[in-house]
DNA sequence: TGTACATCAGTGAACGCGCGTTCACTGATGTAC
DNA sequence: TGTACATCAGTGAACGCGCGTTCACTGATGTAC
């Protein structure tokens, strides 16, 4: 990231060297993530982080201050991820399309990917301002997101933005912490939940 | 709960007695609540919550057979609570003010007891199965708005249910996790999104 | 092309803390006689 | 109304674990000469 040194190349798959492992930062944040998606319930540890790519727990305070800052690392880039997935939804027809696909998106973000999803909207949200590239990348998501919502109501896009995030956010947290399972009523499968919900909103009579 | 003894009368504010406390059951269960309103960001501890309630930390084990049984027990209280009080928002004129008003309520909760809020969508949850009045207490709260929201709209209640947990749900997470602090467009005051946001899902060309 | 040296990025031992849980105990209570 | 005793609900010490973090160290690398 800083260094001009050119051997200072990840390589994805390359067993970790005992030493000047290349570029320690990436493989902890990968082997990070693999551990959320691995095991969501279970709280990351920098130990088992550390483990996971090979070095021993000590290393990672070379890259990180701290076991806050590798995680706001991983939450940005969760936000990074999920703003380009909701980006290439908006490219959709047309402006309501899009905003149904914006909201797909984003609980399919969070159904696949569960405890980094939950890392995203973790304490350390409120922090973002301490954390340039978390701030950024959060604000950059929000974006596509009232963008889309803009262009299909002009006078209303900001409103009808928070909305949206709301049915989606809730929509979300809902599916993926099994409030819905077992409950007395008929549901719809779990992945079409987000796109009736979006057109009961955007078409309220039509449901 | 359980025993005759007509001592055993809980009474607010007494100081603990040393030995056969009362209703240490309750008097922990309170403690817990007041630990979690006055540090939402603290994770419970056993520990904490003892002491709290001014006694050994080995002596909830008299009450609780873990940890996880004292949380199932708050949450279970807080879903008996937030069911009455979306019980009490139900007895509107119409439906729709009913429907909106269960919004507001729901939302109002989250935000005066965030902890309380979080409990109850933790990975417990999904247990709810192995405890019954954790089971119950839940399903309570959801068959109060399933009942407005038919009342409302009788072909397709559920549907509006489950939109409009979301929608609640999803906001009021967003607003205890601080989400909208900083957002880059111009946001209604906290306390008035839910009403906003329920009008626009149910009279959608109006907002 | 060598060599000395500063710097970087690892290692492994250790510290200190908080936690859930267990255990032997003891004080208080209720009951049988 | 006593007294013996079973039972209940506390106490306080201890165990064991996992964790974030620190520290002195050492191996590897790059650079100046």
């Amino acid at each position: 990231m800083v260094g001009p040194d050119p051997s200072h190349v990840k390589i994805e798959g390359m067993p970790p060297r005992p030493y000047h492992h290349g570029d320690l930062r990436a493989a902890l944040l990968d082997a990070a993530e693999a551990l959320l998606d691995a095991a969501p319930a279970r709280p990351l540890s920098l130990r088992d982080v550390a483990k996971a790519a090979g070095v021993s727990h000590a290393a990672p305070y070379h890259h990180f201050a701290s076991l806050s800052e590798l995680l706001v690392a991983i939450a940005a880039r969760a936000f990074a991820d999920l703003g380009a997935a909701m980006e290439g939804a908006s490219r959709a027809d047309t402006a309501q399309d899009a905003l149904v696909a914006i909201c797909e998106t984003y609980v399919d973000f969070a159904r696949a990917r569960p405890a980094r999803f939950r890392l995203m909207f973790s304490p350390l949200l409120v922090r973002k301002p301490e954390f340039p590239e978390l701030q950024r990348s959060a604000d950059e998501s929000f974006e596509v997101l009232v963008r889309t919502a803009t262009a299909y109501a002009p006078e209303r896009g900001a409103a009808l933005a928070l909305t949206g995030w709301s049915l989606a956010h809730g929509l979300a947290n809902l599916l993926i912490d099994g409030a819905f399972d077992g409950l007395p009523v008929p549901a719809p499968a779990p992945d079409a939940m987000a796109r009736m919900m979006a057109l009961q909103i955007l078409q309220p009579g039509a449901a």
